[in-house]
RNA sequence: CGCGGGGUGGAGCAGUCUGGUAGCUCGUCGGGCUCAUAACCCGAAGGUCAUAGGUUCAAAUCCUGUCCCCGCAACCA
């Protein structure tokens, strides 16, 4: 391995305006296993991150909370926190953008670029709201398209037609902070001249390795079109810094916003007694490495190095760019329960599931991820449970009962091993270019011919034969020597696993000690390592996300938003042909028995007849139907042919239609008098 | 014609830079095993590589057009 290296990595600081989702868990999964295996391999490492806190958002949205932004800032920094603690993202800080540090280092870079002739001030012309009396971002603005004459459109761009144009274009503007019609106001704004850095820049993308190849293209577009300076201020009430020797002038949120890393690492060199200087100091070796979402490349890859080169300081040594995740193969959606919050994941399923999943498709691309359920719960049971974990399940047993928990003194085919260190180059090439997805290939390459080897050589069928007891115990113990070589290549991706293997094995798993087989070495009892995601932590999790929503719906501010009806109606599912409706087989049928479920808060136990045979079916129908009686006798619809499912309270044979957003809002359908029981719905 | 990325068996992906008639995991079907958290092993079916055209002895791979999805389009964060 070459020298150790000292690095610096950041994720992109979240926003302190929602909670953390798990679009942001890619990124944060994404960074912290590159951490996590940069240690393993020697390298030192400070890993950062921390709130977003500044804009107008920020400060609207804590005035409709009543209360100030930096309680907000104080409630979400906590459970931004705890999210990501929750997905084993270990930081060495979590810091906010709001802090002593930061206002000191934004400013004191703002106040060199303004002595090197970087920053200029020009007059513009911005809608103003004269009742809250501030200016108003294009966000902040709706109307009607002056192109299609939609309303409600935003400021900037008609989402109906696609036009895009000035926000004074917009015909019966309105201010969506107060309602009222914005007037035009003149301000003086503070620009940082980036046509100035134009060829500072143009280098930094193209003659560095600083971004992935296809970014350059994407930057291009930029040059192509002229750099224009970037506007810096915004007027007051503004919730961020002042900037230095203005009155009412504040710094745009994404100025002081990158300077938030440099702010947690300065916070944490403070408290640990490290030196801040070298990680800005443009000749130390030490690198900086961000991990940002593809949507936030701009600001990473033209502004953030314009302002460090402007201050003389240390410029990105890498700039990793991530797609987003979609969920099901579509945007992630509130009202499909798609949009999970990372809180609502944890309280469901196991952190490392979605680390191991995202880490199984990441591959150092701009490639968005998509988040497939089926197969994320298929993946995840059949690769850790069913490959992995299983290994050492399936031979520990023998070494426990039969030769009293002890290693044999040598292998039984040392090819195997061999096999075992040999994808070591592999897994950690993998690792090191975010390319996950192959060194987890590699990695699962080996677990198949591991179980194969078990299966070949058959401990089972040793075990029961006199004078096999060596080979029997070579044999399980090459089977948990692949299982430590495995688990140790796995360790940045399921570090909890990790560490409770390590104590089962009785040893620390090193990348080092790949090729360094444990022999005549006492291990534990082995006992579950990993538990089985259920279709059912799944479903309640989508369920969950859908009540956040109308939790979120609920207590958003009462007042006058108007027209917001489409989120109300679920969305249409894909077109689908008279074939796949004659799939579903629909019947008639008669609830002879309804009554509640002991124990169970949702559902209600049917019986219900269809003619030709009597179906036993648990509905989600009791906050609908309090009195279960008086469903007796009713003739409803019912899903014939659905797969019988097993529930905690037994098997439901079919299901029965209704409609309604849920809850209490259900409303079962019904058929006029004169269809028999059993007769099919066309 | 605004720009960048993507579109490969039922699902999720690799392969595309460096052309040589398609590979992995899951699922499905058939068989085996019983050590293991219904886990493991063997075998089979299933793809005109979004689409139309071009270059070539040969194209998923190179070129061009079209369609669809995601993102960006700088005083949105």
């Amino acid at each position: 391995m070459s020298k150790p290296k000292t690095i610096l990595v950041t994720n992109a600081l979240p926003y302190a305006n929602g909670p953390i989702h798990l679009g942001h868990m890619l990124e944060h999964i994404q960074s912290d296993i590159w951490v996590r295996y940069e240690r393993a391999a020697g390298n030192k490492v400070i890993y950062v991150c921390g709130d977003d806190c500044h804009g107008t958002p920020v400060m609207i949205k804590a005035a409709s909370l009543g209360i100030t932004p930096e309680e907000m800032i104080e409630r979400t920094s906590k459970s931004h926190s705890e999210d990501l603690q929750g997905f084993l993202i270990h930081y060495d800080n979590y810091y906010r953008t709001h802090s002593e540090e930061n206002r000191k280092i934004s400013c004191d870079m703002y106040e060199k670029a303004l002595k090197k002739g970087y920053i200029i001030t020009k007059k513009i012309s911005q809608l103003y709201d004269p009742v809250k009396n501030m200016f108003l971002p294009d966000r902040f603005v709706k109307g009607t398209c002056p192109h299609c004459g939609a309303k409600d459109q935003y400021g900037d761009n008609c989402e109906v037609c696609g036009a895009t144009y000035d926000p004074t274009e917009l015909k019966d503007a309105y201010s969506t902070v107060s309602g009222a019609k914005p007037v035009l106001r003149e301000s003086v704004h503070y620009f940082f001249d980036l046509p100035k850095a134009h060829d500072f820049l143009y280098s930094f993308i193209h003659n560095t390795d600083v971004l992935q190849k296809e970014m350059g293209n994407k930057l291009d577009e930029w040059f192509k079109e002229g750099l224009k300076p970037w506007d810096i201020s915004r007027d007051s009430p503004y919730f961020g810094f002042k900037i230095p020797g203005t009155d009412d002038k504040f710094f745009y949120v994404w100025m002081d916003a990158p300077v938030g890393y440099l702010a947690s690492l300065k916070n944490w060199c403070d408290r640990n007694g490290v030196a801040f200087e070298p990680f800005t100091d443009p000749n130390s070796d030490i690198e900086m490495v961000h991990f940002i979402g593809k949507d936030i490349l701009y600001f990473h890859s033209l502004f953030w190095p314009a302002t460090l080169m402007a201050a003389d300081m240390k410029l990105p040594s890498k700039i990793f760019v991530h797609g987003y995740v979609t969920v099901n193969g579509a945007k992630m959606s509130k009202s499909k329960g798609t949009f999970i919050k990372a809180s609502t994941y944890l309280k469901f399923m196991k952190p490392e599931s979605l680390r191991y999943y995202f880490a199984s498709k990441m591959n150092g691309s701009v490639a968005d991820v998509d988040l497939s359920l089926d197969d994320f719960m298929a993946r995840v049971n059949s690769d850790i449970v069913g490959k992995v974990v299983n290994l050492a399940s399936r031979t520990a047993g023998f070494i426990t009962k039969r030769f009293g928990g002890r290693l044999a003194s040598g292998p039984y085919n040392q090819a195997i091993l061999d096999e075992a260190a040999k994808i070591k180059g592999k897994v950690c090439e993998g690792y090191e270019s975010r390319n996950y997805s192959e060194a987890v290939r590699a990695v699962m390459e080996l677990a198949d011919e591991a179980n194969r080897y078990i299966d070949k050589e058959a401990p089972w069928v040793l075990a029961k034969q006199e004078g096999q007891e060596d080979k029997l115990q070579r044999v399980c113990t090459d089977g948990l020597n692949l299982f430590r070589a495995i688990i140790t290549y796995l360790s940045p991706i399921l570090p909890n696993v990790a560490k409770d293997s390590a104590e089962f094995l009785k040893t620390e798993l090193k990348f080092d000690d790949v090729d360094k087989p444990l022999y005549d070495h006492e291990i534990d009892k082995f006992k579950p390592l990993y538990s089985r995601i259920e279709e059912s932590q799944i479903n309640s999790m989508i369920e969950a996300s859908k009540e956040d929503l109308k939790a979120a719906k609920g207590a958003a501010a009462p007042k006058a938003e108007a027209g917001a009806a489409e989120g109300d109606f679920e969305p249409l599912q894909p077109e689908i042909t008279i074939d796949d409706f004659a799939k579903v087989d629909l019947r008639v049928g008669t609830i002879t028995k309804a009554e509640e479920v002991e124990g169970a808060k949702k559902l209600l136990s049917l019986e219900v007849d269809i003619g030709f045979s009597k179906r036993h079916v648990f509905a989600g129908l009791k906050a609908a139907y309090k009195d279960p009686a008086a469903l007796v006798g009713r003739k409803v619809i019912l899903v014939a042919n659905l797969k019988p499912r097993k529930m905690k309270f037994g098997l439901s044979e079919g299901m029965v239609t209704a409609a309604g957003p849920g809850a209490e809002q259900v409303f079962l359908l019904g058929v006029d008098s004169g269809a028999r029981n059993g007769d099919r719905v066309h």
